[in-house]
DNA sequence: TAAAAATACTCCATAGGTATTTTAT
DNA sequence: ATAAAATACCTATGGAGTATTTTTA
């Protein structure tokens, strides 16, 4: 799974719509569509509602708090990081 | 970046060599020293000190804290979506 | 019925493996 | 000298986009 995935999920749950999320990410609707599809079936369960105007599911809404966990983790790392290797 | 990089970047901290970490991951050594020089050039520093015995850099060891954290976050929220989903 | 999401399809880039060379111990 | 890691190279798979169909609000 790749990390941006879960980026790209994470806006996608802030944005509410595929069309909206795909342009502030760049990259097109089909593509974010199947990124989220892909992950979805690599997770073994769905993210969102497509049917209930994409609302998160159960477990989105649990994803979604630890992916924004993860991702402050290891983007606040990596910042560390670079600061010590340049700087 | 591939969450699984980070998992082979722990396997690879813990095992010492490429080459035994690349047997318990299942994946050939050349692979894995392909994959751990993607994941160096993608985050700008290195990660091990290959004239040093492979020891993990400054950078190395504070990732495979925030590595470590970041997993654990991943896999179990995952598990516990899993066991919601399935019943 | 109009806007949004999913699917089909194609092309190119990337990923992985085997074989080999190079580098450390 | 030998074991380990890096590089070269080839093939096959996957990823991204455009065009289109299907869905849902």
């Amino acid at each position: 799974m790749k990390i941006e995935l879960l980026r790209e999920f994470v806006a996608l749950a802030h944005y509410g719509s595929f069309r909206a999320a795909s342009e502030k990410l760049f990259v097109s609707q089909p593509t974010l569509s199947n990124h989220i599809k892909a992950l979805e079936q690599e997770l073994g369960f769905e993210l969102f509602d497509r049917s209930r105007d994409n609302e998160l599911t159960d477990e989105g809404a649990l994803l979604l708090d630890a992916a924004q966990s993860a991702l402050l983790i290891i983007d606040s790392t990596l910042e560390e990081c670079r600061k010590r290797s340049e700087g």
